[in-house]
DNA sequence: TCAATACATGAACAAGTTTTCATGTATTTT
DNA sequence: AAAATACATGAAAACTTGTTCATGTATTGA
Protein backbone atom coordinates (compact mmCIF):
# COMPACT_ATOMS: atom_id res chain seq x y z
CA UNK A 1 0.00 0.00 0.00
CA UNK A 2 1.47 3.13 -0.58
CA UNK A 3 2.44 6.13 1.79
CA UNK A 4 1.55 9.13 0.40
CA UNK A 5 -2.17 9.52 0.65
CA UNK A 6 -2.29 11.08 -2.54
CA UNK A 7 -0.74 8.60 -4.34
CA UNK A 8 -2.64 6.80 -6.98
CA UNK A 9 -1.09 3.88 -7.97
CA UNK A 10 2.17 2.23 -7.86
CA UNK A 11 4.40 1.83 -10.58
CA UNK A 12 7.46 -0.45 -11.24
CA UNK A 13 9.10 -2.80 -14.07
CA UNK A 14 8.54 -2.39 -17.45
CA UNK A 15 6.53 -5.56 -18.14
CA UNK A 16 3.41 -3.64 -17.57
CA UNK A 17 2.92 -1.28 -20.94
CA UNK A 18 -0.46 -0.20 -19.70
CA UNK A 19 1.13 1.88 -16.54
CA UNK A 20 4.41 2.38 -18.22
CA UNK A 21 2.15 4.35 -20.66
CA UNK A 22 0.10 5.94 -17.83
CA UNK A 23 3.82 7.16 -16.54
CA UNK A 24 4.45 8.65 -19.52
CA UNK A 25 1.72 10.87 -19.74
CA UNK A 26 2.72 12.76 -16.54
CA UNK A 27 6.36 13.09 -17.69
CA UNK A 28 6.79 16.96 -18.53
CA UNK A 29 8.77 17.14 -21.62
CA UNK A 30 12.12 18.75 -22.13
CA UNK A 31 11.56 22.05 -23.30
CA UNK A 32 8.37 22.22 -20.52
CA UNK A 33 11.20 21.29 -18.03
CA UNK A 34 14.06 23.61 -18.98
CA UNK A 35 11.35 26.80 -19.01
CA UNK A 36 10.13 25.61 -15.53
CA UNK A 37 13.41 24.99 -13.98
CA UNK A 38 14.62 28.85 -15.53
CA UNK A 39 11.45 30.07 -13.60
CA UNK A 40 12.56 28.68 -10.23
CA UNK A 41 16.50 29.10 -11.09
CA UNK A 42 15.77 32.94 -11.15
CA UNK A 43 13.86 32.54 -7.48
CA UNK A 44 16.90 30.08 -6.39
CA UNK A 45 19.42 32.47 -4.86
CA UNK A 46 19.27 34.17 -1.58
CA UNK A 47 20.29 37.15 -2.30
CA UNK A 48 18.20 37.47 -5.60
CA UNK A 49 14.95 36.76 -3.42
CA UNK A 50 16.00 39.81 -0.73
CA UNK A 51 16.49 41.89 -4.40
CA UNK A 52 12.67 40.75 -5.64
CA UNK A 53 11.30 41.29 -2.01
CA UNK A 54 12.44 44.77 -2.35
CA UNK A 55 10.67 45.23 -5.48
CA UNK A 56 7.31 43.46 -4.62
CA UNK A 57 5.65 46.19 -3.86
CA UNK A 58 7.92 49.24 -5.09
CA UNK A 59 10.33 50.63 -7.82
CA UNK A 60 13.30 51.15 -6.32
CA UNK A 61 16.22 52.73 -7.68
CA UNK A 62 20.20 50.86 -8.26
CA UNK A 63 21.77 52.66 -5.48
CA UNK A 64 19.06 52.37 -3.24
CA UNK A 65 18.86 48.44 -3.61
CA UNK A 66 23.50 48.58 -2.56
CA UNK A 67 22.27 50.22 0.28
CA UNK A 68 19.56 48.37 1.39
CA UNK A 69 20.77 45.15 0.74
CA UNK A 70 24.45 45.52 1.53
CA UNK A 71 25.77 44.25 -1.84
CA UNK A 72 28.53 45.74 -4.24
CA UNK A 73 26.69 47.93 -6.81
CA UNK A 74 28.72 45.58 -9.42
CA UNK A 75 27.03 42.41 -7.95
CA UNK A 76 23.61 44.23 -7.86
CA UNK A 77 24.05 45.17 -11.46
CA UNK A 78 24.74 41.84 -12.55
CA UNK A 79 22.34 40.10 -10.65
CA UNK A 80 19.45 42.85 -12.25
CA UNK A 81 21.16 41.65 -15.46
CA UNK A 82 20.17 38.56 -15.26
CA UNK A 83 16.69 39.03 -13.86
CA UNK A 84 16.24 41.42 -16.75
CA UNK A 85 17.12 38.85 -19.50
CA UNK A 86 14.30 36.48 -17.82
CA UNK A 87 11.69 39.02 -18.30
CA UNK A 88 11.39 39.26 -14.12
CA UNK A 89 11.78 42.87 -14.19
CA UNK A 90 11.44 46.04 -16.18
CA UNK A 91 13.55 49.08 -15.74
CA UNK A 92 12.96 52.52 -16.64
CA UNK A 93 16.16 55.27 -16.50
CA UNK A 94 15.03 58.86 -15.18
CA UNK A 95 17.66 61.01 -15.37
CA UNK A 96 20.89 59.13 -14.27
CA UNK A 97 18.92 57.04 -12.21
CA UNK A 98 17.66 53.76 -13.35
CA UNK A 99 14.46 52.34 -11.18
CA UNK A 100 13.63 48.77 -11.32
CA UNK A 101 10.11 46.65 -10.92
CA UNK A 102 8.91 43.35 -11.28
CA UNK A 103 7.78 42.81 -14.77
CA UNK A 104 5.56 40.03 -14.02
CA UNK A 105 2.84 38.87 -11.30
CA UNK A 106 4.20 35.44 -12.00
CA UNK A 107 7.17 36.11 -10.07
CA UNK A 108 4.96 38.05 -7.46
CA UNK A 109 2.62 35.01 -7.15
CA UNK A 110 5.30 32.20 -7.20
CA UNK A 111 7.42 34.53 -4.06
CA UNK A 112 4.24 34.73 -2.27
CA UNK A 113 2.97 30.68 -2.56
CA UNK A 114 6.65 29.89 -1.31
CA UNK A 115 7.02 32.18 1.21
CA UNK A 116 3.79 30.66 2.65
CA UNK A 117 5.31 27.05 2.70
CA UNK A 118 8.34 28.47 4.50
CA UNK A 119 7.04 30.36 7.11
CA UNK A 120 4.16 28.00 7.97
CA UNK A 121 5.81 25.55 8.19
CA UNK B 1 4.97 57.64 -13.32
CA UNK B 2 5.76 54.12 -12.58
CA UNK B 3 5.46 51.45 -15.16
CA UNK B 4 4.49 48.64 -13.24
CA UNK B 5 0.68 48.52 -12.25
CA UNK B 6 1.25 47.06 -8.96
CA UNK B 7 4.01 49.48 -7.51
CA UNK B 8 2.94 51.34 -5.04
CA UNK B 9 5.71 53.77 -4.74
CA UNK B 10 8.90 55.00 -6.25
CA UNK B 11 11.90 54.68 -3.68
CA UNK B 12 15.19 56.06 -4.58
CA UNK B 13 18.27 57.99 -2.47
CA UNK B 14 19.30 57.87 0.93
CA UNK B 15 17.73 61.08 1.79
CA UNK B 16 14.18 60.00 2.51
CA UNK B 17 14.61 58.50 5.53
CA UNK B 18 11.03 57.14 5.38
CA UNK B 19 10.70 55.75 2.36
CA UNK B 20 13.86 53.55 3.12
CA UNK B 21 12.06 52.56 6.52
CA UNK B 22 9.31 51.85 4.60
CA UNK B 23 11.72 49.59 1.52
CA UNK B 24 13.27 47.76 5.27
CA UNK B 25 9.95 46.42 5.91
CA UNK B 26 9.52 44.66 2.79
CA UNK B 27 12.85 43.19 2.67
CA UNK B 28 13.03 39.51 3.92
CA UNK B 29 15.61 38.55 6.17
CA UNK B 30 18.61 35.93 5.72
CA UNK B 31 17.42 32.68 7.20
CA UNK B 32 14.01 32.89 5.61
CA UNK B 33 15.76 33.97 2.29
CA UNK B 34 17.91 30.92 2.42
CA UNK B 35 15.16 28.54 3.32
CA UNK B 36 13.26 29.80 0.30
CA UNK B 37 15.72 29.47 -1.64
CA UNK B 38 16.64 25.55 -0.87
CA UNK B 39 13.13 25.32 -1.91
CA UNK B 40 12.96 26.86 -5.52
CA UNK B 41 16.89 25.36 -5.85
CA UNK B 42 15.11 22.24 -5.48
CA UNK B 43 13.15 23.12 -8.71
CA UNK B 44 16.05 24.46 -10.81
CA UNK B 45 16.82 21.44 -12.10
CA UNK B 46 15.30 20.27 -15.60
CA UNK B 47 16.08 16.25 -14.88
CA UNK B 48 14.89 17.19 -11.10
CA UNK B 49 11.37 18.62 -12.86
CA UNK B 50 10.44 15.70 -15.06
CA UNK B 51 11.56 13.13 -12.21
CA UNK B 52 9.08 14.88 -10.03
CA UNK B 53 6.55 15.14 -12.71
CA UNK B 54 6.06 11.09 -12.79
CA UNK B 55 5.57 11.13 -8.71
CA UNK B 56 2.87 13.97 -8.75
CA UNK B 57 0.30 11.39 -9.13
CA UNK B 58 2.22 7.68 -8.42
CA UNK B 59 4.80 6.05 -6.66
CA UNK B 60 7.55 4.68 -8.84
CA UNK B 61 10.24 2.78 -8.63
CA UNK B 62 13.74 3.65 -9.64
CA UNK B 63 14.71 1.28 -12.00
CA UNK B 64 11.29 2.72 -13.84
CA UNK B 65 12.64 6.25 -13.25
CA UNK B 66 15.88 5.53 -14.86
CA UNK B 67 14.06 3.58 -17.76
CA UNK B 68 11.43 6.72 -18.46
CA UNK B 69 13.68 9.64 -18.02
CA UNK B 70 16.37 8.02 -19.74
CA UNK B 71 19.37 8.74 -17.12
CA UNK B 72 21.50 6.24 -15.42
CA UNK B 73 20.93 4.80 -12.69
CA UNK B 74 23.50 6.25 -10.72
CA UNK B 75 22.60 9.77 -12.32
CA UNK B 76 18.79 8.68 -10.81
CA UNK B 77 19.89 7.34 -7.58
CA UNK B 78 21.74 10.83 -6.32
CA UNK B 79 19.05 13.08 -7.53
CA UNK B 80 16.40 10.97 -5.25
CA UNK B 81 19.41 11.55 -2.28
CA UNK B 82 18.90 15.22 -2.82
CA UNK B 83 15.04 14.90 -2.84
CA UNK B 84 15.56 12.93 -0.01
CA UNK B 85 17.65 15.32 1.89
CA UNK B 86 15.48 18.25 1.59
CA UNK B 87 12.72 15.90 3.18
CA UNK B 88 10.71 16.61 -0.84
CA UNK B 89 10.47 12.72 -1.43
CA UNK B 90 10.08 9.35 0.86
CA UNK B 91 10.39 6.10 -0.06
CA UNK B 92 9.75 2.58 0.93
CA UNK B 93 11.57 -0.89 -0.02
CA UNK B 94 9.62 -3.94 -0.68
CA UNK B 95 11.74 -6.76 -1.65
CA UNK B 96 14.41 -5.29 -3.87
CA UNK B 97 12.66 -2.47 -5.31
CA UNK B 98 12.36 0.81 -3.42
CA UNK B 99 9.33 2.94 -4.18
CA UNK B 100 9.58 6.67 -4.21
CA UNK B 101 6.64 9.40 -4.02
CA UNK B 102 6.16 12.86 -2.99
CA UNK B 103 6.45 13.38 0.23
CA UNK B 104 5.34 16.89 0.70
CA UNK B 105 2.10 18.72 -1.04
CA UNK B 106 4.08 21.88 -0.94
CA UNK B 107 6.32 20.29 -3.85
CA UNK B 108 3.28 19.67 -5.58
CA UNK B 109 1.88 22.96 -5.18
CA UNK B 110 4.87 25.07 -6.37
CA UNK B 111 5.08 22.25 -9.34
CA UNK B 112 1.90 22.80 -10.53
CA UNK B 113 1.83 26.99 -10.19
CA UNK B 114 4.94 27.31 -11.78
CA UNK B 115 3.60 25.24 -14.78
CA UNK B 116 0.22 27.14 -15.22
CA UNK B 117 3.01 30.04 -15.78
CA UNK B 118 5.27 28.45 -17.80
CA UNK B 119 2.50 26.98 -20.36
CA UNK B 120 -0.06 29.86 -20.63
CA UNK B 121 2.99 32.31 -21.22
C1' DT C 1 35.20 71.39 -19.13
C1' DC C 2 36.54 68.65 -15.22
C1' DA C 3 35.04 65.98 -11.47
C1' DA C 4 31.63 63.30 -9.36
C1' DT C 5 27.70 60.25 -9.32
C1' DA C 6 24.89 56.35 -11.14
C1' DC C 7 24.95 52.31 -13.43
C1' DA C 8 26.69 48.46 -16.76
C1' DT C 9 29.74 44.89 -18.15
C1' DG C 10 33.77 41.70 -19.48
C1' DA C 11 37.03 38.73 -17.38
C1' DA C 12 38.74 35.98 -13.75
C1' DC C 13 38.14 33.47 -9.62
C1' DA C 14 35.80 30.74 -6.00
C1' DA C 15 32.26 27.79 -4.89
C1' DG C 16 28.67 24.80 -5.88
C1' DT C 17 26.16 21.25 -8.75
C1' DT C 18 25.32 17.32 -11.79
C1' DT C 19 26.91 13.55 -14.06
C1' DT C 20 29.97 9.64 -14.75
C1' DC C 21 32.77 5.90 -13.22
C1' DA C 22 33.80 2.45 -10.27
C1' DT C 23 32.40 -0.21 -6.74
C1' DG C 24 29.53 -1.90 -2.83
C1' DT C 25 25.30 -4.00 -0.47
C1' DA C 26 20.93 -6.43 -0.40
C1' DT C 27 17.57 -9.40 -2.42
C1' DT C 28 16.07 -12.78 -5.58
C1' DT C 29 16.66 -16.51 -8.92
C1' DT C 30 18.73 -20.59 -10.69
C1' DA D 1 26.20 -21.13 -3.71
C1' DA D 2 26.71 -18.49 -7.77
C1' DA D 3 24.81 -15.26 -10.82
C1' DA D 4 21.70 -11.69 -11.73
C1' DT D 5 18.88 -7.77 -10.50
C1' DA D 6 17.88 -3.44 -7.95
C1' DC D 7 19.67 0.28 -5.78
C1' DA D 8 23.26 3.32 -3.16
C1' DT D 9 27.40 5.92 -2.80
C1' DG D 10 32.31 7.97 -2.78
C1' DA D 11 35.36 10.32 -5.78
C1' DA D 12 36.51 12.76 -9.82
C1' DA D 13 35.28 15.33 -13.94
C1' DA D 14 32.57 18.69 -16.41
C1' DC D 15 29.74 22.35 -16.07
C1' DT D 16 27.24 26.27 -13.92
C1' DT D 17 26.77 30.22 -10.91
C1' DG D 18 27.83 34.31 -7.94
C1' DT D 19 31.03 37.63 -6.68
C1' DT D 20 34.91 40.63 -7.26
C1' DC D 21 37.97 43.54 -9.83
C1' DA D 22 38.81 46.63 -13.20
C1' DT D 23 37.07 49.56 -16.37
C1' DG D 24 33.62 51.86 -19.39
C1' DT D 25 29.48 54.96 -20.55
C1' DA D 26 26.07 58.47 -19.45
C1' DT D 27 24.33 62.19 -16.79
C1' DT D 28 24.78 65.94 -13.57
C1' DG D 29 27.25 69.64 -10.96
C1' DA D 30 30.93 72.83 -10.16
Amino acid sequence: MPLDPHTTATICQDEDAEQIAILNEHLIDPSTANRLAEVFKALSDPNRLRLISLLLENEVCVHTLEATLGMTQSAISHQLRHLRQLNLVRFRKEGRHVYYALDDDHVRGLFKQGLLHVEHG
